[in-house]
DNA sequence: TTGTAAGCGTTATCAC
DNA sequence: GTGATAACGCTTACAA
């Protein structure tokens, strides 16, 4: 391994000068020497050794990409579409910038704040955080914060998300403008806050507005897989008077769709469904589905805006970004 | 930050004794100095710093997940299914055996020799590297190296893989079966080698065997996004004895299959078309894809236990899994 | 313009 | 059983 002494030793120079050069610090250092010592680093083939520098710097260019979704090791990892964008992008950027992306699983906050320890971690992002969950944590970490479709109010921390609410208040009153009056809901567990619980409140919200009152029996709550969604579907069958089904993913719309058609329903003639994301997905089933469109890779790429002006030390104006999203129309809506 | 040393202050021993308890060399210390050293350390909260570890003991316990698929900027990147099975197989699994996985892109032989140099990366994972690519780069590295589908002949690589030859054999020969004649091949570029040329040769190995003259202009290379797969639908269209498609990747086919359907051909009945992955997508789409299956996370799952035994010093007995793939019957291909 | 020396947190060697 | 001490590669006061 090429260190810095290996420099200094070939070129004739201290540890000191070389370092100053390797940092760009040219007034501190003749013309000349520059020179020679860049050649050496060259020829030699130096790398600098990041533990070397963390250790006596305390950054370590180390970001943080933490997953808090423990994955169920029983069961297929479901491929979520999300994830990757994210990730290149995320990884894209932050290298441009001299940055390393470490992903990383944790199931407790004390696991959390060990991770950011021991690596000396200069940033962390975060996906789906919603109240209380890693709360303590996140208001005692130091360091840039950017959460990616969260609810939680924390003043140190900065978040880039949706319009949710809007989203399928949108989606929910664009079926009823259609004449819909018996609106399912089908979406994942519904927190206490969260990216869920406020789609779930636009819902209602436009029910309510339409004067449609809320039943309870009509909201589904399920896993989003190809299995969980067959008895989401089964249900739906039996509420013989639904007419439309709003959804919080294209997955779980597309996954519900398969087993209505499978059992017989007729989309859009039988129910109507619109979904949320419009992924890659939404065009390639049939019918396409209509469906709530948010721009995933902006998202990706506003959040690493963010950790790098905070850690740039440019403060961002805003703590927090808010995506529009619209309504895009195919087919698997009908007016009744 | 809490250190060795504050431990050694706060129970009154060296550093040295502290050490040693952390590593558990127990036989080095008396019980009760272990008893002390122990709660001084849950107490005052002790992490131990991987920079300073790595420093001295020249193991980072980071391991390397390579993607080299430059993501094109200009365009949205693509959302790829495998890569977030893998990355959180590999993550998952990695961390409960102490390791950390660093997410990182690189366009060059000599990036990916600057990186691993920088963090003093203990393995790496790779995944679609072929022939030439980064050969040399391979060969000097010291370190575990797991390939995933990949095909090089590397002695000191290991590669866990898919029977991409019979996979898409099977898939020809299976439309054979079914009375086509004229069936086209869809794929992204084919290269000299790797697993879509492997794929190809499996598609051409079943015509020569039934005896079907291989004809190029049914070999259909493109990109495997939305739009590009437009124009390899309207050449189909165009091609007008053609019957059936293979393809090598079912979002692929499912790409192709919404232009056949929006450009009024019928699946199957004017074209059948046979997959490759078996993804979640293959049974969400109209017709459901007969396609060719492979097992993702098992892959994933695989080349980490390879990963493992070589870090932890237990050679694999192969340098080489190839898991089999097996073709799934839905309804894409009618028989003739 | 360049160099010396101390120190980051940890581990290994060797002595007691 | 336990503890000095040096060393890992690098940066930063502070000197010269």
């Amino acid at each position: 391994m090429v260190t810095i002494k290996d420099i200094a030793k070939v070129t004739g120079v201290s540890a000191t000068t070389v370092s100053n050069v390797i940092h760009g610090r040219a007034n501190r250092v003749s013309a000349e020497t520059v020179e020679k010592i860049n050649s050496a680093i060259k020829t030699l083939g130096y790398v600098p050794n990041m533990s070397a520098r963390t250790l006596v710097s305390n950054s370590s260019k180390v970001i943080g990409y933490i997953n808090h979704t423990i994955p169920k090791k029983t069961q297929n990892i479901i491929d979520d579409p999300f994830h990757s964008i994210f990730t290149n992008i995320l990884e894209q950027k932050l290298r441009e910038h001299g940055y390393y992306l470490m992903y990383r699983t944790v199931e407790t906050s004390e696991e959390l704040l060990t991770f950011l320890r021991t690596w000396n971690v200069d940033g962390l992002f975060f996906t789906g955080v919603f109240k209380d969950t890693f709360f303590e944590a996140l208001s005692s970490i130091q360091i840039p914060v950017v959460l990616i479709d969260s609810y939680t109010e924390q003043l140190n921390v900065f978040n880039v998300g949706l319009e949710d609410y809007n989203g399928c208040y949108t989606s929910t009153k664009y079926l009823i403008d259609r004449g819909h009056r018996n609106i399912a809901f089908a979406s994942p567990s519904i927190k206490e806050s969260g990216v869920v619980k406020e789609r779930f409140d636009g819902y209602c919200q436009a029910l309510c507005d339409a004067s449609i009152p809320f039943d309870k029996a009509l909201v589904l709550e399920s896993e989003m897989d190809y299995d969980s969604c067959k008895a989401v579907s089964d249900k739906l069958c039996k509420l013989s008077h639904v007419t439309a089904l709003v959804t919080t993913a294209d997955i779980m719309a597309a996954n519900i769709m398969v087993h209505l058609k499978a059992g017989g329903k007729s989309i859009p003639d039988d129910i109507s469904i619109v979904g949320f994301d419009d992924i890659a997905l939404s065009r390639l089933i049939t019918p396409p589905l209509t469906t709530i469109h948010q721009d995933i890779p902006l998202k990706g790429s506003l959040a690493v805006d963010m950790m790098l002006q905070k850690l740039e030390g440019n403060p961002p104006r805003h703590s927090q970004i808010i995506l529009s999203t619209k309504l895009i129309e195919r087919e698997s809506v009908r007016s009744i």
